[in-house]
DNA sequence: AAATGCGGTTTCATTATATGAAATAAAATA
DNA sequence: TATTTTATTTCATATAATGAAACCGCATTT
């Protein structure tokens, strides 16, 4: 059973999700149609816990700092991120120490639901600056790190987190067709990493390699960094070899 | 009137945020005292919004990513934040630059229901390993950054904060007395900056500096780092005068 | 192979709770 | 001061949550 008044609460706070700046009582009322009582019912209960917080001048509410500090328990509570934390310091610096000032970024992220989140980031100042950051969301098939995720699922899985919906182009090289997703991932899985050659954004490619733990792909590692300084001759000498060395040294530290 | 379901929902929540490794439906039962289909029905409410996550092998249920997703709607939404950041990144180069390497940690921190949360921060890997974090809380009375957000405040506003509790030591010069609070606060107010000399960790010292916007203090910038890189002299001849410089050209750009 | 145990999940009659219209209070504006 | 606007509180009623018990799925034992 859906608890309503559960539920109404969890619409409320996508609400404020929605309106960083903070809503009126009677601007939520109007934008989601319960009575604006029911809404201060809601909102006095959410307060004490700081889920929400009330503006004391203004008055109008938003979302509270309680979502920091849980943020912070579920990063901690994510194995892999504190294993492979030191191991992405060290991939950045490597990558910096051929090449005189580091230009690329590292990422560490996973699969939930059917999504890329990302859980760790490492970047540098000088290098391009990228819309991602920790708990950045986005489809698998369209980054390196997503089609390392995807590589070992069952063609089933696939199809389900695909089902009804078609493969979003988000770059000019975004495999956009099923069938040459699953070519790609077939791809993938024999040479034990993934290219992404502007198929997120233009002008950005990105290599990545699975980590594991029990055999199963718990995690990806990657390399993002702008087509100029990450030519393919690059990733192909150099990079692929260095970012499947560090998946490989996290794996063998994580837990069976 | 607060809604008992929903005040029950979140007592799970909290429950959960307690327990990150995961809980079974029976162990939340008897932890909490509901019946366990009443927490069921709760999760399940959960669930869809993603503020809960069930692991499909063990069943056992844990706090979601919505967190993550959430925590960044509210990190974007401090104003400070955005402007400040590239200050802080020049903080922490200027403090480099003296020394060769950098060693000391750049902090923002804001007040919040009588807290102080850590807002953002900038760390080398050479420097000394704070146990602070984005999102992190603490007393303000303990911290330098802290102590400058309480330094315009009045005395009500102050103990009103500190109604029903003494002011907690944390490290071997914390400001125990609400007395001594006062007037370090006085003197805070006259020199425009703050110093932690061991009052929060042993070892480890830090200098604050007020952020303003329409006259009022919204924001603490300071230095941290152990007590033999971060000399009192080294504070009195460079340290306090560079966060005060930088925390006086945020406030310049903040709005009024 | 059947029985048993052990969670998680679902059901549904009962009972407690949320609802929301209206009253009130507080704040802003004229 | 009057007026408007918005937040907050109240409370009778409708509605939704409750939770004991049944059910289900799976694993282990007999």
């Amino acid at each position: 059973m859906k608890l309503t008044t559960l539920d109404k609460s969890l619409q409320i706070l996508d609400l404020l999700s929605k309106n960083p700046q903070g809503l009126s009582l009677l601007e939520m009322s109007n934008m989601i149609g319960f009575p604006k009582s029911s809404i201060h019912h809601i909102l006095s209960t959410f307060l004490p816990y700081e889920y929400v917080a009330q503006n004391a001048e203004t008055k109008k509410y938003s979302l509270g700092f309680k979502f920091l500090s849980l943020s912070r328990v579920i990063l901690d509570s994510i194995d892999v991120r504190k294993i492979a934390n030191k191991y992405l310091l060290e991939l950045h610096d490597e990558c910096r120490e051929r090449h005189g000032e580091c230009k690329e970024a590292i990422h560490l992220a996973i699969l939930r639901n059917g999504k890329v989140i990302y859980i760790d980031k490492i970047e540098s100042q000088q290098g391009l600056s990228l819309a991602t950051y920790i708990g950045y969301r986005t489809d698998p098939h369209a980054a390196a790190g997503g089609k390392v995720l995807l590589s070992e699922l069952s063609p089933k899985e696939i199809l389900n987190i695909y089902q009804g919906r078609s493969l979003k182009p988000y770059g000019k090289n975004t495999i956009t067709s099923i069938d040459n997703l699953f070519s790609e991932l077939e791809k993938i899985r024999k040479q034990g990493y993934a290219i992404d050659n502007e198929e997120y954004y233009e002008g950005v490619r990105c290599v990545a390699a699975p980590i594991r733990a029990g055999g199963k792909i718990v995690a990806a590692l990657s390399i993002t960094g702008s087509i100029f300084t990450m030519t393919m001759e690059r990733i192909d000498n150099e990079l692929k070899q260095l970012v499947m060395d560090k998946a490989h040294k996290i794996s063998s530290e994580m837990q069976w």
